[in-house]
DNA sequence: CGTTCATCTTGCCCCAAGGGCATCGTCAAG
DNA sequence: CTTGACGATGCCCTTGGGGCAAGATGAACG
């Protein structure tokens, strides 16, 4: 036989042969990842070449290690492109995968330490004054994954549109349920600026009141998800703000470094709860 | 004010005063996990008591683990009873969630080996005969977390049906996917018996067919799931399975030893593959 | 007192990545 | 030619919510 005579192997078959449900094939063969190399066009029957076991067994291995389809597709396009494209994307995704377990490690001691009815002993809880203070800020409703472009884009917005001068104030994330305006927006950034500084079509400008917070200072580790729960939990459990009537203002990370520049136990920012 | 009028939190505020969404409450509520202290009965408002803060922000750093609702609900239950029992509960959670992340960087190793192009390292593949063999069996469909209570299961009857005498040959898995229709195939267990050996309502007796079979043997942290997949992987694509033609036979897990009783680097079985 | 607007309620649809079932079409062996 | 094993498709289910709509309510303001 000639080309299209070449052995063709069933959907069961090919399950069979990849450890892979023939729902996961069919599935596949839907989203583009693993087309067959042909279909019967009376049947509609999928029919696979035996060289597509190995792609198969990878996709396979890469769901295994918690890829998602997308994220597969990805890889095998650069794996066609060049393998060290495809090796750089397994490598970050192994990384994304242990920074993760390594927060879920701190967050458990932290829950294990409040099982067993101790206090919180990994976070020291201080109280301080922050005066009122001219901000830019800008405001959005996103996705936990929307966050570190978010940032970045803000950033970029504040230091072009302070053109060399300094801020005034720390950079601040405020995580805001509620919102009087339209936008019931969950996040907001803002930096404090000098009087002079004007509003832009990204960046607004107001005033943050005056008020007392009590923060802890957390590491670049603690700040990952989900461990920065830990922090989160040890603030609001503490004394300070259980003791004094919780402020109108909302919750928020005031940052101390870049997070790109600084290692794992280095602090990156404080956690702070407004007082009432 | 007396019992009643104690201060109550609606659902919004709750939300911001644990980090969780009011959406995520209604289901907490809905599911038994976390009832509001009370509900207006006209209009059907949930009231949360303050002192439910800390029930909720455990909830949110266990689910921030990646521990499901259910499990949550068990080690809140626990904590009811006795502490321990709940820190238990989360440390085996813990271990879990590190055997996994262990399998999954052996399963990176792997395929960032075939990524590379290099050919599998980590598995030594051999080729032995089988000769035919007289066997107990038992067959059924289940889905993963149901395989070590059947293979309990099993095991204990094919013991107590020798009752004493020696088995004849190793304890064996088989998957084959192709005896139902569609679905993940059922899983048939297997242990060599002596010729007098008869049927009971549960075990089947059956003649395994002489075959040859490319395998490669594999350590208890090798053959936690998803790092399995690497041998599988590694058997499939070997020389000895792709020059051959595939056998009618499944592919299998021939135990040597009792998964329970031995560490991450001890043997623990073959996985094989029949050939034609 | 009425109005507004924020907030609350329920209900419905959506996501990934399939599992499972039913129905119907097809293929191959006896 | 029949039968039974496969395959294709479509629909509903899962987890833990996100998002939106419509309607009800509460509180603050004039």
């Amino acid at each position: 036989m000639l080309n299209g005579g070449r052995q063709r192997l069933t959907i069961g078959e090919f399950a069979r042969q990849t450890q892979l449900s023939a729902k996961a094939l069919r599935i596949y063969d839907e989203t583009g990842l693993l087309r067959p190399a042909d279909i019967d066009p009376s049947s509609g029957r999928r029919r696979y070449a035996a060289a597509q076991l190995r792609r198969a067994r990878l996709i396979g291995m890469l769901r295994g290690c918690d890829m998602s389809l997308a994220e597969i597709g990805q890889l095998l396009a650069d794996l066609d492109v060049r393998r060290e494209l495809a090796a750089d994307r397994l490598d970050r995704h192994l990384s994304e995968l242990e920074t993760r377990q390594t927060s879920r490690r701190l967050l458990i001691r932290h829950v294990h330490a409040i099982l067993r009815g101790e206090e919180p002993s990994m976070f020291e809880i201080q109280t301080r004054h922050v005066p009122a203070q001219r901000v830019m800020s800008v405001q959005r409703r996103l996705r936990v994954q929307q966050i570190a472009p978010f940032v970045r884009e803000v950033k970029t917005a504040f230091a072009d549109h302070l053109a060399g001068r300094k801020p005034t104030g720390p950079f601040t994330l405020i995580f805001h349920n509620t919102i009087d305006n339209e936008s019931d927006g969950p996040l907001e950034a803002v930096l404090g600026c000098p009087d002079d500084v004007q509003v832009t079509d990204l960046i607004g400008i107001r005033t943050e009141p005056a008020h007392d917070e009590a923060f802890t200072t957390i590491t670049k580790a603690q700040w990952d998800f989900p461990a920065i729960l830990a922090a989160y939990d040890a603030v609001a459990c503490s004394a300070e703000v259980t003791n004094r009537p919780r402020s109108a203002l909302s919750c928020r990370e005031v940052y101390l470094s870049e997070p790109d520049a600084i290692g794992h136990d280095e602090l990156i920012c404080d956690i702070a709860f407004p007082l009432g």
